[in-house]
DNA sequence: AGAAAAAAGTTGACGTATCAACTAATTTAA
DNA sequence: TTAAATTAGTTGATACGTCAACTTTTTTCT
């Protein structure tokens, strides 16, 4: 494979680009319609129901997510009746997230449909693959912390 | 490998996810410094430089992105002098778009530095993970457009 | 020829993500 | 102990992506 010999379309960036994309298209739209929920919202629900997280920034540390779109998320989830907000008492700063029994419920219906997914999506591939894909997706990872001098 | 026991954060999509993002937000890093362009608009010069593809539906077909988002893009890049816009003649839906000189000389300044940071990334990787990603994007891709119940 | 369907492109609404600036509370360290 | 640094969380700006409604022009079909 040389890369001078490849079209902008097959830089593995951007076949990653779109594999992704389209993948995050069908969990938004099965969420949408079995849950209501987006996919952020339904992430940090399951980080809070199945994780010991209690607030922002343990959700933050948790997924490295941008703490203002947490923010933003959380205060949907808050409008929508998914999370209470306490005020830490030992730490004014935080804000403890509980989950209503309504976000437990709906939590406890959408995982197994969310894990049946993961399965269905991994039966597409063989043993080589998925344990390539892996380990790919986590070098690449790091390497796209890289400055543009040390790529 | 069980799915059942991995947590939301191990799912394949999600990992997925987290390196696309990662390498997005690198190359947006990339391209704003060296050229003042944004991934789109760097995407779309590549398509006009690149291929054959002549106006919006070209590009669309080419790479099968929105034509909304795709509408923005071109406008922004005719607002910012890189392309020019011209009504086909024999087909008055059309709008031909032909690349500035100015963009022409940022896309051959920047086409170099794009490919060095494929290369880069893929020497992360050893053949076999390289075989093995491009296999399973491909396979990821076609099944997210399953629906739910295909799935 | 004329009606219906399809294609090209625009626009609006929303969801997802990053970066940066900001307030307020807590921790650290001189 | 008080000044500086850090941490928690909010807000604004901007980029990226999807879906749907819409206009205009062309094509298809009867």
């Amino acid at each position: 494979m040389n890369i001078d010999d490849l079209e902008v379309q097959q830089f593995l960036t951007y076949r990653l680009a779109r594999t992704h994309l389209r993948l995050n298209a069908q969990a938004i739209r099965i969420l949408k319609r079995n849950a209501g929920l987006t996919l952020t919202q339904w992430r940090v629900i399951a980080l809070l129901a199945g994780t010991d997280c209690k607030n922002s920034s343990d959700i933050e540390r948790q997924i490295e997510m941008d703490k203002g779109q947490l923010s933003r998320t959380i205060r949907g989830l808050s409008d929508a009746g998914y999370v209470k907000f306490k005020t830490d008492a030992k730490d004014h700063r935080k804000s403890n997230l509980k989950l209503t029994a309504k976000a437990q419920k709906i939590y406890d219906q959408t995982l197994p449909l969310m894990r049946k997914r993961q399965n269905s999506l991994l039966a597409h591939l063989d043993e080589n693959e998925i344990n390539a894909i892996y380990s790919a997706l986590e070098k690449l990872e790091r390497a796209a912390h890289l400055s543009e001098d040390e790529l």
